[in-house]
RNA sequence: GGCGCUAUCGUCUAGGGGACUAGGACGGGGCCCUCUCAAGGCCCAAACACGGGUUCGAAUCCCGUUAGCGCUACCA
């Protein structure tokens, strides 16, 4: 018996496509449950169909996982770095008399399938070769006749008490002699699935539900290879907003994807966590420790979970303004240095303008993308006027002049540049001119941001400073006077 | 077709025999706050798939039905 009081968990994803939200999701539950119960989290590429694996979805799938912070323990493991054992375990299976060899080519395969079908009967593969004589067998592999190794399914049932289901149960006659090693030898997955696990020392197998009915089959694998049986946990899959299955037509299904669109890897988690898991009750806005925290696979759901991206663009927007203005800082300024509003020896240069610009902004935003978007007017010289805004708050350009200018006096007037001396200076105007406040808001908003939209006036015009907020009504005047 | 898994508001979920007039969140609608937009607060609409049992009592346990999904390769 392995060591018990210390769970080992693996992330077993095969590099043929991006890191996939469900993937990121599998790799999360496996992550937490390390994390939780003072385990292992190990990661292994499962390389082995050479046909579609590439080296460029390894990259995407590590950078995916260093995005998210799923950091994992030891060497990765590449599974095609294993093929000897995986054909030494074959050979083992073969001489304890576990496995098998089986002449009947992919084409005679095929064709017995097809006939099935005709008579509408389940196909399942009829063991002609188990009953071939030993001295045809050596025969026949003497002469150099290609062979697949197929596993011999024992008579019974085989069961396992599910972290997720509990008890599933599948009668052994339902499970076909299945190939582990082709005729090329090298081995098919479910043989290199087990042989590897149980290499690692895997103690709970954490995986995607599509893999049901492939445990039996592993579980008779590790019986016949003498090894001890890992806890087996089930997730459900994640489906698109139409209830199939998620995929590109869904829109984003690549964590990169969310990267590059201005998300917070925590929000990605606390969402992706949610689908599929509760920690009970009404908790729903975590951290990763709490996370950690509250995990328990007791609270892993069994039901399929439709992937909501409104959903996560809300808990988008509770993470940038539940975290830290140092935490904010470095994941928004590299999108501020893309969108050429500032250079980073400028931001550094007024920090601490900056992060006040940062935390006026994320209340009203709900992805980087937004902070960015809204940021333009505190760093650009120039700014464009929104013809709506335009029609709506500078309806007749000579009235709105004249306020313009008014307004101008009574701020290039106000002595101490904050948001209450400010404030006093507005109203005193409206007052003055027996109008609104707002009247007198809204074209300066325009003048300011050429936009209908933004934050509180005071605090943006002590965002903004003086200098520069004089110089944006002197351009709205320009504008407005031509 | 065979085998398996699943089934609470549109969506994510709480619930693990009486506390349920079924709770929360997203989204939707309304109101408040208010210089705009957000954020925040308050309110509204919205669900136990169906049929049988078990039980004094079922969203909760059992069995069917239906539906959805998954697997059914010398893919992983």
């Amino acid at each position: 018996m392995t060591d018990t009081t210390r769970p080992r968990l693996r992330f077993a994803p095969s590099p043929t496509g991006y890191l996939h939200v469900g993937g990121a999701r599998t790799a999360l539950f496996n992550w937490l449950y390390a994390r939780k119960y003072g385990g292992d989290f190990l990661l292994r590429i499962e390389d082995t169909d050479k046909a579609r694996s590439t080296d460029e979805s390894t990259r995407a799938i590590f950078e995916g996982m260093l995005w998210l912070g799923l950091d994992w323990d030891e060497e990765v493991v590449y599974q095609g770095a294993n093929l000897p054992r995986h054909q030494a375990d074959a050979e083992r299976l073969l001489e304890s008399g576990a496995a098998y060899r089986c002449f009947c080519t992919p084409a005679e395969l095929e064709e017995r399938r097809r006939e099935a079908e005709a008579r509408r009967e389940a196909f399942k593969y009829d063991r002609r070769c188990d009953r071939l004589p030993r001295a045809e067998v050596d025969r026949r592999v003497a002469a150099g006749e290609p062979y697949v190794v197929r596993f011999r399914v024992p008579e019974g049932t085989t069961e396992w008490d599910d972290l997720v289901h509990e008890r599933i149960a599948f009668p052994n006659k339902d499970i076909e002699d299945f190939v582990i090693l082709r005729s090329d030898h090298t081995p098919i997955y479910n043989l290199a699935v087990v042989s590897d696990d149980i290499a690692m020392r895997i103690t709970v197998v954490m995986r995607g539900d599509d893999h049901i009915s492939n445990t039996p089959k592993q579980i008779l694998l590790y019986r016949a290879l003498g090894a001890p049986l890992p806890t087996f946990a089930h997730l459900p899959m994640i489906h698109g907003l139409d209830g199939k299955k998620l995929s590109k037509r869904h829109g984003a299904t690549a964590v990169g994807d969310y990267q590059h669109y201005g998300l917070l890897p925590s929000a990605m988690l606390n969402f992706l966590a949610l689908l599929g898991w509760s920690p009970g009750g009404d908790r729903e806005v975590m951290t990763l420790n709490e996370m950690i925290e509250l995990f328990s696979p007791e609270g892993l759901q069994k039901k399929a979970a439709i992937f909501d991206p409104k959903k996560l663009e809300w808990m988008n927007g509770q993470h940038l303004s539940m975290i830290s203005l140092e935490e904010l800082e470095p994941r928004v300024t590299p999108a501020i240095i893309t969108a050429r509003l500032a250079t980073e020896e400028e931001l550094v240069e007024r920090r601490e303008w900056y992060l006040r610009l940062l935390d006026l902004l994320r209340v009203r935003s709900r992805t980087i993308d937004d902070i960015v978007r809204q940021a333009a007017p505190y760093f650009l010289e120039d700014i464009e006027y929104d013809p709506a805004a335009v029609a709506k708050n500078w309806k007749d350009p000579a009235e709105s002049a004249d306020l313009l200018r008014e307004t101008r006096d009574a701020l290039a007037r106000t002595e101490v540049w904050d948001a209450p001396a400010l404030e006093a200076s507005l109203r005193g105007l409206a007052e003055r001119k027996g109008i609104t406040a707002g009247k007198v808001f809204q074209p300066l908003r325009v003048a300011l941001t050429g936009l209908t939209v933004s934050p509180g006036i005071f605090e943006m015009l002590v965002q903004m400073g003086r200098d520069l907020s004089l110089k944006r009504i002197d351009k709205a005047l320009a504008v407005l006077e031509r």
